[in-house]
DNA sequence: TTGACAATCTGACATCGCGTCATTATTATC
DNA sequence: GATAATAATGACGCGATGTCAGATTGTCAA
């Protein structure tokens, strides 16, 4: 019988419990090994529950990445933040956004190198990435066109530069951080603040 | 004319044509599809020849992709020299090696995307072009290193810039480039030129 | 021209991972 | 404890791969 008035939302608990544990077999596999070399077998024969099991959850490998993605995503937006909010010190407030936002790549570096690697043999994929560093783009060329009008930024085509400093700090995450042993995050700081500010602010650090 | 005596030569006429055909369809096919959706039915039955027969030419794909990079490499060195064998006003050789360089990757943007694609799926080819692009990292890195040594340069990490400045380069070729219809080149050229000279030679430009 | 040898191609095969059933087992809820 | 809903399973078909043994083609010497 269909209950109208009460909540349809029976909550699934054994079902989140090893949607969990897939994820996090996953992100086990990854830290050490490309996404090339995951396979369903793989990461269920890990879980102790069957192939069949995971498309209950994922319908591929690729969605599976998506949700990866998306807890990236949240990190990510707070550690950049207070230079986009752009209250305070433009050069300050863009100093401490870097520093963390290379923190959370630090962290996150294999499963950020894994989702690009993914985003190469799924189209959706490669189109929940595109969107999310699009935004990206737009947000840091919005925040440089903000600095232009009180003169604190030189003229410069902002979108394009904002498309080169973002990919410039995808490929650096990727390159340092994208396979255990990674490298000093803080060296990797000191070089993206340095382009970043001498490129917008110009030699005010 | 042709005797000389003992040629072991004997150039395989045929084989060297249908090699050239499966790799003139690889880019036909990449110039407008991404590597994922790339098969070796679908390539080989454009060639007219039977599917086994790509394997006399390539033990797989990958191995294509790398006979792709192989010919993007030269293109890529030529455009690149000037800056780094540097006689010269610097940054006056850097503006130029850009340029060269940003053409190129205009020409070759589809098919520079697709090798960086098919990098995520083949383990050799990852190598491959890790070799290459490391090669540019310690070039650059050399050339900074002698442009601080007269002081054109200002202290910094040599080595983490030229791999950051290195990255931005891909991360925007492909971005751009990456896909047809790709973006103007001169837009993109003045960005990296403007990042590239006041990260390096600060506001001379 | 002919034979014969090597280069080139081919059909057929085994393999592997995927994604989807119908079915069974396990929970959750009354 | 009974009964729906939910989760898990074994078995299947699919598509792409890479590798044969054998057929076909091209080339050269006699």
């Amino acid at each position: 019988m269909s209950q109208a008035p009460t909540k349809p939302v029976t909550k699934l608990r054994k079902s989140d419990q090893t949607k969990r544990a897939i994820v996090n077999a996953a992100r086990e596999f990854l830290w050490n090994k490309p996404f090339r070399e995951l396979t369903v077998r793989e990461l269920m024969s890990v879980t102790g529950t069957s192939r069949p099991a995971f498309y209950q959850y994922f319908s591929d490998l690729h969605r599976l990445m998506e949700h990866l993605l998306d807890e990236l995503k949240n990190e990510i937006m707070v550690a950049a933040a207070p230079w986009f909010e752009g209250v305070g010190e433009p050069v300050e407030l863009l100093s401490r956004s870097l520093e963390d936002f290379v923190q959370v790549c630090y962290e996150q570096g294999p499963f950020i190198r894994a989702i690009i690697e993914a985003c190469s043999m799924d189209s959706k994929l490669e189109s929940a990435w595109d969107n999310f560093i699009t935004g990206f783009d737009i947000a840091v060329c919005q925040r440089i066109q903000q600095d232009q009008a009180v003169g604190l930024i030189p003229p410069m085509g902002a979108m394009q530069v904002a498309i080169s400093l973002n990919r410039m700090d995808v490929g650096v995450t990727v390159k340092n951080f994208g396979r255990v042993p990674r490298s000093e995050p803080t060296a990797v700081a000191e070089s993206l603040k340095r382009i970043w500010t001498l490129t917008l602010y110009g030699p005010t650090a």
